[in-house]
DNA sequence: CGATGTTCATAGCTATCAGGTATCAATCCG
DNA sequence: CGGATTGATACCTGATAGCTATGAACATCG
């Protein structure tokens, strides 16, 4: 037979109390099975742990020795439940989050202070990366959740778009149409050259682009490709082109650039989220009801 | 219904196998009732910590979140056991003990070296007293075990001798006496000032030394008393007289004091340990049986 | 100094439940 | 689609935690 929880709360009980009798009462048991589980407790340890002179209980050395750890087991023990309710409530555990480098600009900030807030004991491991790579790595469960540029489209993934904003043309400070005071015409950027990311990292962003250009009746001359937005605005202060790029790149603040709304109606560009659609990690279900606008788990 | 260890045992099985047929067959049972307490603890915590897909078992957060938790208690209560039975044999815990001041120059130094070598966990609470103070504490449970000056006549106490020694004279360096080569004869000292501490604090001791002096025809002229045997080596230093001390005094290599054995044959004075004859303190034991000659437990 | 009360241990019984066997149901694989 | 695998279910059994009654040792008190 083996020790058991039983054993040990009954002891500290017995220990506590000094008194068969009252160490009963106090377990809602009466007093002969509780000094039988005390011998069975000792004689599973093979070691006396208290001294019993049918009129006093006293606790050996070994038995104070045995006391102090045994109260140690029972409140960890405690603890471990405790901690599982927390963790199926997603208020501790871990959770892999990945993103583009644009939403370091506007979403990711703000929710990632008020996650913090919400469940400090989640840790949150964070890797920036590109949209394709993002799909990739929640459906191999590298990330549980990816801030990432539409379309997703893998029957296995959900996505909801958690942020929208517009387009703004990034000019280089010394080029003709910065100093123009308020908005800029489309169609005078018709013969710069521009920076434009290759089309397969965010083709919805790319086309959202050409289309924008189109309505306003020219198609870009692409000059430059770049993989990061950053780069673009550093490649735009470089004087090697002008860009489209989402408004809250303005952020950035690289100087040598010059942020533009056009007169024309940009088209919206957007950020989401995806992760797996049955998933049912509770830190992700955490990190949902924060970070989209209505409660939606993973499953609904 | 509560939790228990064995529902730890069994969820750390299934944990590590994922796989509830070869837990089973690890733990030595069979599959159903695993299931079952698996189920049961699950109830327990009001958590899910498995997920079953009927084909793979996999762990949910809350699961390796309780994981960790349920090894951490099984290997604590693990070491408690241990624990439990070093304890009993002694091997840790605590043990109050007593010495008169003298024990410093003899029997304790040894003796503490070999106890802490034999069981470095068990902590020694030292405390220097006098021999009638150690006997009230011993009997009132403050100290456990005490190195005293016979006799000890309380039947409650058992007493056993562990150090003999003889007397030798310790002089003012500028005493005629102290120049002189070789033993020296007691009766040179009948007219000396003594100093010797008061009666009641070691009878046996005052008593040998007026016994040694009549022996050699004179009854010495006491002087001065005091409590410490390192006292009455200072007042030999500061010429206040000469006195008659146990031989490993000498030891204090106190400066301006000579010591000389006298030719006539000392008696012995002797040290002892004093503890309570019914004690069943198990460091109490190994104490015992470091520090007597022969196997001496208590009840012995 | 016996009477009484207190306290832990023992004896015998009961009821609960851990664990066994047999089987089902869902899923996977060829 | 059939066999294999695996966790769940149904049902039964045996071990044992816990109960009541009682005993034995000891302390206290009239």
């Amino acid at each position: 037979m083996n020790i058991e929880l039983r054993h040990l709360r009954y002891f500290v009980a017995v220990a506590e109390e000094l008194h068969f009798g009252r160490a009963a009462q106090r377990l809602h048991i009466s007093q002969p099975p509780l000094s039988m589980q005390i011998r069975a407790l000792e004689e599973n340890l093979g070691v006396q742990l208290l001294e019993r002179t049918q009129r006093r209980v006293a606790l050996t050395q070994a038995g104070s020795a045995f006391l102090g750890e045994a109260r140690q087991i029972l409140a960890r023990t405690e603890q471990a439940t405790l901690l599982a309710r927390r963790a199926s409530r997603g208020e501790v555990g871990n959770l892999a989050v990945g993103f583009v480098s644009t939403a370091d600009y506007n979403v990711l900030p703000p929710l990632l202070r008020e996650f913090r807030q919400r469940v400090p004991a989640v840790h949150l491991a964070l890797h920036e990366s590109t949209t394709d790579r993002q799909l990739a790595d929640l459906i191999d469960g590298r990330i549980d959740v990816g801030f990432v540029l539409p379309p997703v489209e893998d029957a296995r993934l959900a996505y909801r778009t958690i942020h929208r904003e517009t387009l703004v043309v990034a000019l280089p400070a010394r080029h003709p149409l910065a100093r123009q005071r308020g908005k800029l015409r489309l169609a005078a950027l018709a013969e710069s050259p521009f920076i434009l990311f290759p089309r397969p990292l965010a083709p919805s962003l790319y086309d959202a682009v050409v289309s924008y250009c189109s309505a306003a009746g020219f198609s870009p001359h692409i000059e430059q490709e770049a993989v990061q937005m950053q780069t673009i605005v550093s490649l735009v202060s470089a004087e090697i082109g002008v860009a489209l790029i989402p408004a809250s790149l303005r952020h950035l603040g690289r100087t040598g650039v010059v942020y533009k709304a056009p007169v024309e109606p940009s088209p919206f560009t957007e950020i989401g989220l995806a992760w797996r659609r049955d998933d049912a990690l509770a830190t992700l279900q955490v990190f949902l009801e924060i970070a989209l606008p209505a409660g939606h788990g993973a499953a609904t």
